[in-house]
RNA sequence: GCCGGGUUGCCCGAGCGGCCAAAGGGAGCUGACUGUAAAUCAGCCGGCACAGCCUACGGAGGUUCGAAUCCUUCACCCGGCA
């Protein structure tokens, strides 16, 4: 019993966050909580580079393969199951390990955030507004009801737009269109943050697509097609499935979908780079260096 | 060997005498981000001593007040005829 505070291991994708996060499980007495999108759909395990129940080492995981891939995640869903799972955890004392690339999840988890309610109706009419009329007017209609909101969504987003006259429609206060800035981390969290150098991540990226192809990863997309990949908003959406499904669609073979693949990631990567780097209680570490497990540990329990 | 088509910025590609540092796309870089977030969206994107100048549209030369755009020639690529 170590007593050593909840981790958080973050950072773009393909720096070795999941490897990580086990190996600190193992030498914390902890368990995993996945923070990771994609990785909630149950199937979708080569494209996202899941876990192999050998590679855990018997280290539980909580929040992997939770959703259908016709199902559409949902960041307030996963606050909620995420913080349970991390109470649990802790009221039973063990050290729960967060891992996982999607910033605004991690954040919704950490972060005082509160997300209003949503109406599948409401949001059903707003969009089909949006397709009919375009971004700029409901833009329009957002700055006279709330100019803060407004003057912080471009009138070319039509999707937070969208979401924005929903809350507000729905419960009738402001929307809140900035992020909050970061405060002290919701359970003492130790935010850890993995990172390589550039060309090396690119290296890593392209081993990684490579991989997922040899692996299997068409067949992954075949049998999930099945299972109604193609009517999931999210998991239809996910690096890797998408490409291959426009491959099945006859936008471009496979080779041209792992090549679009790969080149997708990379953009994503600096994404989530914009996204955590941001966040000062952040402290990043080298995924490359030798003694990172050590150094993180280091980190956890001070 | 002859005839025709082509060579544009990192890549693809438009331009066909001035309004062209050169449309558009891609790549790259930067940023926003509260219920699809591996989503959605924005800015930058030849250089500089930056309301101007320099370099640049395969190479060299020429015509013109002015050329990526016209002419000559050389190189390479593609198609047809020998």
């Amino acid at each position: 019993m170590t007593g050593a505070r909840p981790v958080a291991v973050l950072g773009p994708t393909a720096t070795g966050k999941s490897a990580l996060g086990i190996e600190l499980a193992e030498r914390l007495g902890g368990e995993v909580v996945n923070a990771d999108a994609m990785q909630l759909y149950r199937g979708m395990d080569i494209g996202t580079a899941k876990v192999t129940d050998a590679e855990r080492r018997g280290v539980r995981h909580h929040l992997l393969d939770v959703l259908d891939v016709h199902q559409t995640a949902s960041v307030a869903a996963y606050q909620r199951a995420a913080r349970a799972a991390i109470e649990e955890l802790v009221a039973a004392g063990r050290v729960p390990i967060l891992v996982g690339g999607s910033g605004l999840y991690v954040q919704a988890v950490l972060d005082d955030l509160d997300f209003p309610g949503t109406d599948p109706r409401l949001r059903a009419e707003l969009e089909a507004e949006l397709a009919v009329h375009g971004s700029a007017v409901l833009h329009a209609r957002l700055a006279a009801r709330d100019p803060a909101a407004a003057a912080a969504i471009l009138p070319s987003n039509g999707r937070r737009i969208v979401r924005a006259l929903e809350v507000i429609e729905l419960t009738g206060r402001p929307f809140s269109a900035t992020l909050p800035r970061p405060g002290a981390p919701r359970y003492g969290t130790v935010l850890i943050g993995l990172d390589v150098a550039a060309a090396e991540l690119d290296a890593r990226v392209d081993a990684r697509v490579d991989r997922m192809f040899a692996r299997g990863l068409v067949d992954e997309v075949r049998a999930l097609e099945n299972r109604g990949l193609r009517e999931g908003r999210t998991a239809s959406r996910a690096l890797g499935y998408q490409q291959v499904l426009a491959a099945f669609d006859g936008e471009y073979d496979l080779a041209a979908a792992a090549a679009e693949t790969a080149r997708a990631t990379r953009r994503f990567v600096r994404r989530q780079r914009s996204w955590f780097r941001r966040d000062p209680r952040i402290t990043w570490l080298d995924a490359a260096r030798p003694d990172l497990a050590d150094a993180a540990l280091a980190l956890a329990r001070p």
